[in-house]
DNA sequence: GAAGGCCTCACCCAAACGGGTGAAATTGAC
DNA sequence: GTCAATTTCACCCGTTTGGGTGAGGCCTTC
């Protein structure tokens, strides 16, 4: 993020530089000064969208991160954030307890702990609920 | 992520602030016209933020639309996409049928109706796959 | 008016789910 | 070494869900 800023903030010196070339050298003498006020205006709108739109775009994709915090706060283990992101695929108990390696009954009890935790009575309602808090998808 | 964006924006200011600093402490001249240009920069600069945030935002947010053409192509009801939207809240069929006005029976037709429209076998499936197709949320 | 789609409802059945209790083994922290 | 949390599994119970068939009423299109 530093590195962002640090790069806009070198774009925006080159801008500069490149306005200081164009304001001596062509510009002001030949086109007069409301040409140059202009163009300065326009560019600097053209860095304000390009400078937020990559700022937003980047904003906008954050998904990786699993919020960790909500996890610790619900106090969901490991496991039983395993059997939720299955469960969030859409997978029926007896898939989940296929692809962990494990009987039925304990992915229903993971279940009913979790549920529990995230104070829901069913899978749609977790699905929602770990959605909003970040914590998949 | 309005105030990131404002913060950004500060940032990028006292960039300019700055630079501006620098430059009349080694190439002081025509103050006045200096002045006035930088805060067209500024104002014009501040204005592409503001413009394209606003565009992006509404950009990334298109939940209102309720992609027509997806719900065509499955060939969905009205009243299966009604059910379908309150099951993702997570209601439960009786509860559907409650706030419907309608018997859980004709809440289970539907529903069957609409699973198999969707390819899909249970709830948490339906509820990704019109997330997907970006038909709810 | 026949055909097809939509909405409604009923009945049935098997599977899945949710919730409760209990308990053993393992692990990590104190 | 003990305690707490985690992970694993079992059994039971009632409810919910998914899927199948059938059917009546309504509306639009042909």
């Amino acid at each position: 993020m530093k590195k962002t800023v640090l790069l806009y903030g070198f774009i925006l010196a080159l801008v500069l530089i490149g306005l200081k070339t164009i304001e001596y050298k062509w510009l002001v003498r030949d086109l007069g000064q409301h040409l140059y006020v202009f163009l300065v205006a326009v560019l600097f709108m053209l860095l304000g969208i390009w400078f937020s739109y990559h700022l937003l775009t980047k904003k906008h994709a954050p998904q990786a991160d699993t919020n960790e915090a909500a996890i610790k706060a619900l106090g969901l283990s490991n496991r039983e954030l395993e059997i939720l992101n299955k469960l969030a695929e859409g997978l029926t108990n007896q898939q989940i307890a296929e692809v962990s390696f494990v009987s039925i009954n304990t992915v229903k009890t993971h279940l009913k702990n979790a549920f529990m935790k995230l104070e829901v009575n069913n899978r749609t309602e977790a699905v929602n609920k770990l959605r909003q808090l970040n914590i998949i998808r």
